[in-house]
DNA sequence: CTGAAAGCGCTAACAT
DNA sequence: ATGTTAGCGCTTTCAG
C-alpha cells in the first residue's frame, strides 16, 4: 500500500525521526544516514503525505486565490504570475472563481478557510471588506481594490487608477481635443471604474474643460456595453469641425466601441480618437492598435504573492501595508 | 485557539463520535443530539479541519488541474467550467500552469501527488503519456489530446479536430474556392495541429483538389505567427481571377493573419476568405467576424470533471473511456 | 443509538 | 547525533 515514513525508517535502518529530519532539513543528520534515507526513499517511491504534515505543523503550503472571472485576461495573467512564484517557493494555489458574485465569493472564502490555506489573495473582491476581514484570520492580500484603513493583517496592492485616467486627460488636452466622450464602467460596484471617471473628469476640469464638453455614459466593462454605448453616442455625432476623443473604461469596452465606430464608418482616430484602460494582451492587436493605460497586473500580482508569502513565513506583518503602483499611458495608434 | 471536534463534543455534551456522525451524515443520530451539536458548532464557530479528515479517510476533496497556459481563453474557459462544477459537488481545485513546458508539467504532477489530490485533469498535456500514466495512480482525465490505448484508470475527452477541419474543406469547396492556403499550427508538438491539417488536406483531396492548389505553411498558433505567415503568403498573392481561402490553425493565428491582410489592403472575404479554429470568446468581435470551427471547451470540460468525480467517488472506472465531441463549423463573415 | 479508543502519517520535544 | 514517543483533529470499528 502507500509507503510511509516508517517504511523508509525500517528500510534505511534508522528511526522515523531521522527520516523526518532529513526531509525537513531542520536538524543535522550525518551524511551517512542521509544517504541511506535518500536511497530508501528512491527505492520505495516514497512521497510525503502533506496532510499529515499539515495536521502537525498547522501549515498547508497552499494559498487560496480568488478572482471574479478567470477568463478575463487581466485576472488570468495575475493568476499565472501568482502560481509561478508560489510554486517556486514551494506553495500550491487553490483557485476560486466567483463569477463576480459576492455571495459565491463568501462561500469560496469559507472553502479556503476549511482547506486551511496559509494565506489568501483576493483579486478585485466584490464583497464587503469588513465582512471579509471578519472571516479571515490568515494573512490576506487584496489586489486591485482601493485600500481602506484596518489594523488587520491585510495588505493592499493597488494601481493608481485615478492618476492613470488623469494622464489620459492631460494627453488629450495636449493633443488639442476639445470634445470628449467618457464611456465609464460600473461605478457603483467597482470603485476602480469610479476612480477612472473621477481622474479623467477632474483633470479635464483643471484644464478648463467644462462638464458640458464631455458626454459621459455608463456601461459594465464588457465588449457589448462598449458597442452599445458607442452606437448611442454615434446617433448624434458629427466629426466636424473637430473630432472628439473617447475615453473608455476598459479595453474590452473600447474594443466594442471601436467595432461600433467601424460599422458606422467613423475612422479611428481621424473622426474620433479612442483610448482604453487595462492594456490587456489583445490591445495591441486591435485595428488600429489601441492607445490605453497599463494596468500592471503582473507587477501587482508579484507584489501580492511576495508580500503574502513573507507574511505566511512570519517574515513580516501585512498590517498597514499598501502598495500603489503607477498606471501609465501607452500611446499606440487609436488616439 | 482553534476549535475542534472535542470542543463541540464537550459543549454539546456528547462524544466526539456523535459529532463526527452528524458531520458526515453516515450514521443515524437522534435529532435531539443533532440539534445540540449544530448549535454548538454555530456558537463556537467550528470549521472542520480538512487535513485531519483527509489523513484519516485518504480523500482530499481536491482535484488537480493542469493547463499549458491559463491566459489562453480556451484553457481558462475550461478551468472555469471545471472549477464551478467541482465546487458544486464539494470539491476544490488546485491549479497548475506549466507554461507549455513538459518538464514543469512533470514537476506539477509530482506536486499534485504530494498534495494527495483525489483526481487529475490534464488539459492538452505536452509530456509523454506513458510517463504520465506511470506516475499517476489516481483517476485521470486527459482533455484535448487524442486518445491512446491503455488499461489504466484514464479517460480521454477529445474534440474531433480531423472532422472539424474536414468540414471546413467541404464548406470551402462548396463555396467554389479553387485556391487554398493552410496556415498550420506546430504539428510536431501538438497533434491537434496535425489532425487539423490532415482533415483539411485529405478532404480537399477527396474533392479532387491537388496538393499544388494549396499553399501550406507552419506556425505556432500565436497571433504573431499568423501575422508573419500571412505576410509571406501575400508577397506573391493576387486575388484575381478568383480569391483564395485561408484555413488557419487557430483563431489567434487567424487574427494575426487578418491584421496582415488589412495592412496590405486585402479585403476579407472579397480578396481572400479566412477561417480559423477554436471559436474563442473574441472571434465574433473581430472585423469581419471570424468564420471558425467550434472547439467545445465547455462541453469537454464538463464531461471531464463529471467523469472524473464519478470515478473519484467510485461510481465508475475511467478505463477505456474515450469521449469524442464534434467540432462544428460556425459561419460568420470572414469567409 | 451512543461512547471509548485506536490510529491515519507526520513532526517535535525530550531522552539517550 | 539519533531514537522514542506523544499528539495534531478526525473517523471508525467495536463495546455497551
Amino acid at each position: 500500500m502507500t509507503v510511509t515514513i516508517k517504511d523508509i525508517a525500517k528500510s534505511a535502518g534508522v528511526s522515523t525521526a531521522t527520516v523526518s529530519n532529513v526531509l525537513t532539513q531542520k536538524k543535522y543528520v550525518s551524511s551517512e544516514l542521509e544517504q541511506r534515507v535518500y536511497r530508501a526513499i528512491e527505492e520505495l517511491g516514497y512521497r510525503p503525505n502533506l496532510y499529515a504534515r499539515s495536521l502537525k505543523t498547522n501549515r498547508s503550503y497552499t494559498i487560496g486565490v480568488h478572482v471574479p472571472d478567470i477568463v478575463n485576461p487581466f485576472f488570468s495573467t495575475s493568476v499565472k504570475t501568482i502560481q509561478k512564484e508560489a510554486n517556486e517557493r514551494g506553495y500550491q494555489i487553490m483557485l476560486y472563481d466567483s463569477d463576480s458574485e459576492a455571495k459565491t465569493e463568501e462561500q469560496n472564502v469559507n472553502s479556503m478557510l476549511s482547506a486551511h490555506v496559509d494565506g489568501i489573495i483576493s483579486i478585485a473582491p466584490r464583497m464587503e471588506l469588513s465582512r471579509l476581514f471578519e472571516m479571515v484570520e490568515v494573512p490576506l492580500v487584496i489586489m486591485d481594490r482601493p485600500p481602506v484603513e484596518t489594523d488587520r493583517n491585510v495588505a493592499f496592492i493597488y494601481a493608481d487608477n485615478y492618476r492613470g485616467a488623469a494622464s489620459v486627460a492631460d494627453y488629450l488636452v495636449e493633443k488639442g481635443y476639445e470634445r470628449f466622450i467618457c464611456l465609464a464602467g460600473p461605478v457603483g460596484l467597482v470603485s476602480n471604474a469610479q476612480s477612472r471617471v473621477n481622474g479623467f473628469m477632474d483633470t479635464l476640469a483643471r484644464h478648463g474643460v467644462s462638464p458640458a464638453q464631455c458626454d459621459i455614459r455608463h456601461g459594465d466593462f464588457t465588449f457589448e456595453s462598449g458597442y452599445e454605448l458607442m452606437k448611442q453616442v454615434l446617433e448624434g455625432y458629427d466629426p466636424a469641425p473637430k473630432p472628439a476623443a473617447a475615453f473608455v473604461g476598459s479595453d474590452f469596452m473600447a474594443w466594442g466601441a471601436m467595432e461600433a465606430l467601424k460599422e458606422k464608418k467613423v475612422k479611428i482616430p481621424r473622426d474620433m480618437g479612442v483610448i482604453g484602460y487595462d492594456n490587456i494582451y489583445y490591445s495591441s492587436f486591435l485595428y488600429p492598435p489601441l492607445t490605453t493605460v497599463e494596468n500592471p497586473s503582473r507587477d501587482m500580482a508579484l507584489n501580492a504573492i511576495r508580500l503574502l508569502l513573507d507574511a505566511v513565513e512570519d517574515l513580516r506583518s501585512l498590517a498597514g501595508i499598501s502598495v500603489t503602483l503607477r498606471s501609465t499611458l501607452i500611446v499606440r495608434k487609436s488616439c
